[in-house]
DNA sequence: CAGTGGATGCTCT
DNA sequence: GAGCATCCACTGT
């Protein structure tokens, strides 16, 4: 399997609505830990649901700085969870990466999950996280720099869309995006989903 | 399979 | 004091 070309960092320089079903797909490694991207959720400025739709806070600073970088929150007292920053700089939008499918590093995701079946290795934002030990040390990092690792998404992919999880405004934005079929969701799709190409 | 509740830290009201 | 962009263990079909 050829490995991927480096994604530029002005890949994030536009909408995330653009940029959340375009990351499908891509490498994401962490000290060369990680896999194939399979689930984001988008995340805009004028979004009730977003942590940057209040203003600026201590917590959510990442999100305002320049797009390309990390945006790393703690989530119910014991997770944590990781978003790419997207838009011009102030945008405040940014991409939530909620599952992978493993490709690298698989025995060391094995020990910090402490499971054996791979695919609840990364089935999940705080899941991943934990798999790629990601944590506040990563808050504000540029993605195209160590220890991050971002490839270039597979060209010829099948994404589904349907509602965002576990928020409890804008439920109805279908704004999740999926690699259809894959084994490696945090949640399947459910019937209300849509389903989009991308071939070049 | 579905549903429930606990763990836990931080932000904002 | 409420409310989380969650996960896991447990219960009952």
């Amino acid at each position: 399997m050829p490995r991927p070309r480096q994604l530029h960092r002005s890949f994030f320089d536009r909408s995330v609505h653009e940029v959340a079903p375009a990351l499908i797909g891509a490498t994401f490694l962490v000290d060369g830990v990680g896999g194939t991207v399979v689930e984001v959720e988008a995340y805009d400025h004028e979004d009730p649901a977003a942590h940057g739709y209040r203003g600026r806070t201590p917590r959510n600073a990442a999100m305002f700085g320049p797009p390309g970088r990390a945006y790393v929150y703690r989530s119910y007292g014991l997770h944590w969870c990781v978003n790419f920053v997207c838009g011009p700089e102030g945008d405040a939008s940014a991409v939530l990466i909620r599952a992978l499918a493993p490709t690298a590093g698989l025995e060391v995701m094995r020990k910090r999950r402490g499971l054996e079946d791979a695919r609840l290795f990364c089935a999940g934002p705080g899941r991943l996280c934990e798999a790629l030990a990601i944590t506040r040390a990563h808050d504000g990092l540029a993605l195209d720099r160590p220890p991050f690792w971002l490839g270039a998404p597979q060209t010829d992919v099948e994404i589904v869309t349907g509602p965002r999880i576990g928020i409890s405004k804008a439920v109805d934005q279908p704004w999740r995006y999926g690699l259809k079929g894959s084994r490696f969701l945090s949640r399947p799709f459910g019937r209300a989903r849509r389903t989009l190409s991308r071939t070049r």
